[in-house]
DNA sequence: GATGAATGAGGATTCATTCAT
DNA sequence: GATGAATGAATCCTCATTCAT
């Protein structure tokens, strides 16, 4: 049975989440943030020692279902292919990323949280690999089985890949499109085929 | 040589970047902006309407810059090798965009600013293609020498590759470098390398 | 044996006394008072209508005692000297004054609560003269047995006395040595040896 | 000539002063000293770092003019008579604190303000004696004189009539007097009066 | 009696913008 | 053109008080 203020924190997250995206980082404003979330502006001080503190949250929500996700790639070396292996594991990080991508953006160009994180007290010991090893172990396992070539580093291979991703999710593109989410799979589609195929001939 | 007003106007835009660099988008308050450029706060009104004009002054200072950087591309068709090409000029936009990383991020996320770049007046009637429309031109012209595979969809590789550089820019990856423009330069490198010969043996 | 309430009601005014002398009234809030009494902010609400009441509570819990203890000087007239007599009544008023300092100061300070205890019903009849009328009675009994001038006014002489002691009592002089009691104490006898014997040769 | 905002700084310290004594220092707002002062909120922010800063400045403001009253005491010593020269000087310290004795109640007993005060770079270096000083120099010049007794402690006496000139400036007795200067002004005569002839016969 | 989550008015402070100089 | 004092709405946060448990 959960205690009397559960439910009010996950509110308050789900609303930071909500609000960050609709009107932007710069103007969530605590008004805005308690009033999405149906509760006063003085009961977000009863979960969260201040704003910041409630941005995290917001933002690691859903760091365990991400490292979840994952976990589960490198297991996948050699069954089916490599391109529908990682267009599958990343389209389904930039769903889970959708609602938070701009806390994300956030918390990496202003300076304000990237010192906050960096003197954060880490919150759980992580019992898994991040998206980044996740997907480096897994090309490493593809590596070893002759499916990817072995003069590849396999942790940049991968981080490349999520600065793609990211860049991506961002809207890097003309965002006019009505549906980016079928768009924005479409690409995370011909990303991985590129990378898997290459360019050349 | 330029006269008083016109100096003044690039110091603010100049400051504009530098501050929303240092001190992120959502703490660049005008005050800040006017004390790096070293004028009195009521002197930018002199030279924009309102903060908003002179984000957008300062995001996009440096687009003809970008613009006039990638127009010689397309050209290069045929010369030197594609890897080479490529790499070269998207460090080159990496560096030109260096400053306007934070900007390009906020004119991303920040609603207000989306929807004021909707509703501007476009600055130039844009002498030259823009970095997508070039590289994709670029990548067609290749094709057409037989040095990129045709089943390719150009654009769609431009696009790609432009939010792979987005991505490598935010610093994505752990921005514990001390060296950070060495780091993504090489980063960029291995990008182009496996987008062009691919990650398959 | 006190009951449950009476217990609690005894921790909270404690708690406020300490609290007020430690951080200050303007700083003493029920936040602060409920922890350090060890109880939930709102089981101070079972005890006192609001936290006015709690702080009048706190100032005058111990006029009972400081009664008691001057009850007796007026008998005393004749007895060991007149300056052993009110160092000793006045070192004693000091003792147990100084927990509730800083609430006389902030009763005699904030118009909210000299409004309050105007319209406030007098806790008790008053079974005692108070300070200020004990010791006018004792140098009044005094000047009847020649140990004190007939031309002094023994009311004005005692306010002063005690304003003596309130000033002292504040901390008015550079307040850097340690032990305050000591010193404090010694000041107030040399203060009364200066008001009987005066400073003339 | 006065420059631009000097008016306004010196309209908000007396307000500050006005607001302190009429409604307390813990309700002294920062909405209602700009009122008071007949600025905008944000006014109170050009002038002063914070409210505190603001306290400090009107609790300090008269230092300057306190100390010139008291520097010419010493050097009346012989003149006139010892009473009156003390009477007069007191009356008139009595006089100039009274806007400010609130605010000075606060910096003795608001353990922000004490530590604020403690850590604060002196504000001139006071080119003169203060107030204990003075007041012990000129003890000590009557003393030479042979008007003041010999086994007196100067710099305790002085403290010692300030700390009974503090305690009669808070209106230790009852304060339903009508006109409480000239009931100050009494009891300063008689507070003098008995320091120096004493209460013993 | 006791709790502590929730409240919302009010607090200090910031900030984009204006305007007299 | 340039200044910077003044503005006041808006921001983050606090706090006395209430009430369902």
């Amino acid at each position: 049975m959960p205690e009397r203020g559960v439910a009010t924190r996950a509110k308050l997250i789900a609303a930071t989440q909500d609000v960050v995206r609709e009107i932007g980082y710069a103007h969530a404003t605590t008004r805005a943030i308690a009033e999405a979330a149906g509760v006063a502006e003085g009961t977000i001080y009863r979960h969260f020692p201040d704003k910041v503190a409630l941005y995290f949250a917001a933002a690691l929500d859903q760091d365990g279902a991400l490292i979840a996700e994952v976990a589960s790639l490198p297991k996948q070396a050699g069954e089916g292919t490599v391109v529908g292996n990682l267009t599958t594991a990343l389209q389904r990080l930039a769903t889970l990323r959708e609602r938070i991508i701009p806390l994300e953006m956030a918390m990496r160009s202003d300076p304000e949280l990237i010192e906050r994180r960096r003197t954060m007290t880490p919150p759980l010991p992580s019992d898994g690999p991040s998206p980044p090893e996740a997907i480096a172990q897994y090309l490493g396992a593809e590596q070893n089985l002759g499916r990817i070539r072995r003069d590849v580093n396999c942790l940049d291979a991968a981080l490349i890949l999520l600065a793609t991703l990211f860049g991506i999710g961002i809207g890097l593109m003309p965002n006019d499109t009505a549906d980016m989410t079928d768009r924005n799979n479409l690409l995370i589609r011909s990303a991985v085929e590129l990378f898997l195929h290459g360019l050349e001939p």
